[in-house]
DNA sequence: CTAACTCCCTGATAGC
DNA sequence: TGCTATCAGGGAGTTA
């Protein structure tokens, strides 16, 4: 699925792609998505441009020659393609925009956890949708310090409030779970037990991890046309998510679930 | 205010 | 082989 680095590499792929297009044609074919793709009809957008495609969190924000953005979320699904019309609609692709040049920007979704949606800009320059939602894991503003002022008082699981999108934004289950095996932390402990020391450690960590995922995540989405290709790569990456033995000691690996999700640690190593 | 839950959805896989 | 049950996941919303 579409995680920060791959919200990444699609955002530059889309901004190479769509940057300076007019917007000649939308079409919606299913609009039942996380929010409905409906108001997209009649939103105006035939005859705007793109100026730019950027990522904020985990969505991919397209800004329009009238001020207003195209805000997209891949959700657990989703996939964009610009491609020729003549490749017949496959069946999960819910909306089509035809660009200038002939090429369409297809938007495809089977589970539907998506979200495509035409957004006001917001006071900070940023879509008013995206108001209000926390720091960028690989900004400056990411710090063990702003980390440990966070986490105080904070008693749920390490694991949920790294999640936390308030906080900070686009760690998934998957690098949440990478993230703590790798700074030996336990996903189970309160928020508001971390030391400055482990904040920083766990700082670090998801710094270096979504780097190295999104050089991978860039590789792979070169072959921009491949599906699942963005996917393979950084699998084989993975060193406790979805894992039976620790990698490191060969306990055996442990599963909890924290806010819904399944969680993958070592009890041995992580504590 | 936080925290704990539910819901949305399809496809892959496990079990009978 | 074909059925049903289970699970995976992000984010928004609701409840206590």
């Amino acid at each position: 699925m579409p995680e920060l680095p791959e919200a990444e590499s699609i955002s530059r792929a889309l901004d190479k792609a769509l940057k300076g297009r007019t917007i000649r044609q939308v079409e919606v074919f299913f609009p039942r998505l996380r929010t409905s793709l409906e108001p997209l009809k009649t939103a105006g957008l035939e005859g705007l441009k793109f100026v730019s495609v950027k990522r904020r969190a985990r969505y991919s924000v397209c800004e329009l020659s009238d001020g207003r953005f195209l805000v997209m979320h891949y959700g657990m699904s989703g996939v964009v393609r610009v491609e020729s019309k003549d490749i017949p609609r496959r069946k999960h692709e819910h909306l089509f925009i035809t660009l200038d040049n002939g090429l369409i920007v297809k938007f495809e979704d089977p589970r539907r956890f998506g979200m495509v949606e035409v957004q006001e800009k917001g006071p900070d320059g940023w879509p008013k949708g995206l108001q209000g939602i926390g720091v960028e894991p690989l900004d400056k503003a990411f710090s063990g310090k702003f980390l440990f002022a966070a986490s105080r008082g904070k008693k749920k699981p390490v694991k949920e409030f790294i999640m936390d999108n308030a906080v900070v934004t686009g760690i998934g289950n998957i690098y949440a779970a990478e993230t703590l095996f790798a700074c030996k932390v336990s996903p189970l402990r309160k928020a508001c037990d971390l030391s400055e020391e482990e904040c920083e450690r766990i700082v670090k960590e998801v710094k270096r991890i979504l780097k190295l995922a999104i050089k991978w995540g860039g590789t792979t989405v070169s072959d921009y046309k491949n599906v699942d290709g963005s996917e393979g790569k950084f699998v084989q990456k993975l060193r406790i998510y979805g894992k039976n033995v620790c990698p490191v000691c060969k306990a055996k690996v442990e599963k909890a679930v924290l806010g819904g999700r399944t969680s993958w640690y070592c009890p041995a190593c992580q504590c």
